[in-house]
DNA sequence: CTTCTGGTCCTACAAATGTAGTTGACGGCC
DNA sequence: GGCCGTCAACTACATTTGTAGGACCAGAAG
């Protein structure tokens, strides 16, 4: 494929409430991520800090102009790709890659509105491999 | 709810690999289970041992009969109880706890058959929250 | 000019994880 | 009656993660 696969960089949990800072608004700096996750996390400044450069080393974070001190942080991978990577590393690793019985935990658990119930179904219409067999019940 | 929700304990990457072997086939001695997860994995005897060692101390392997080598190893917790608790775990760490988003997730990504879509939308319909107002489209 | 403040960079350090090697005891095989 | 393969127990060591502390610098406040 032409497209970069653009490889997503592994973001561990904290790193993750990091990056959810940041995909919600940026760029910013460490100083007011710092205090955005002051009070749901109690981390210390300097912690966050640590977490961005990480995630810089990571290349999950990229900072907006270098050269222009205070640096600004901006996400380097979009949300939708870091979700897909941890689903489906998730997806791999607890149902051994089969989503149905994925979906049917997850169905059996939730708990929806009726109208979010018709919207998922109308997905999984959707979600019918072409390639498979038409049944009729 | 009176019903002990039995804390399960933290189960690593590598270690839920040693789990499933487990879970699939108890009890087992700890070559037996290296022998296993040999060529899947490549991993040393050692390694899978010491991997059974932390998982006996983190409550979530124990020994069938101490008293009696060589030692049997047996899951002290049931799968699908960490399947539960992984599953939680992921649902908010990435979603934020919304199970509708993360349905849409893999809804979307998933190759059904006609089939499994018909039973999937099945359990959605037994998903919907009695609670939640009813709604005429 | 001195001081304080915010921003950067380096360094630290313990726990968890991944991946073994070493050592010693226990029974059999030759 | 030593030598050998199992099993078990301890030890080892690099990485990653969580969580900071301390030092240094440049501009704002006095």
């Amino acid at each position: 494929m032409a497209a970069a696969t653009n490889k997503v960089p592994n973001v561990s949990e904290s790193e993750w409430i990091v990056m959810e800072a940041l995909w919600e608004n940026s760029p910013q700096t460490a100083s007011a991520v710092a205090k955005a996750l002051r009070e749901s996390t109690g981390w210390a400044e300097n912690t966050v800090r640590t977490l961005m450069t990480r995630l810089v080393e990571k290349g999950a974070l990229r900072i907006a102009d270098p050269a222009v001190p205070p640096k600004r942080y901006l996400p380097a991978v979009k949300r939708e790709l870091c979700v897909q990577a941890e689903s489906a590393s998730f997806l791999e690793r607890i149902f051994q890659g089969a989503a149905k019985p994925l979906l049917v935990h997850f169905a059996r658990n939730a708990r929806l509105t009726e109208n979010e119930a018709r919207e998922l179904k109308a997905l999984l219409d959707q979600s019918i491999d072409p390639n498979s067999p038409p049944q009729n019940s």
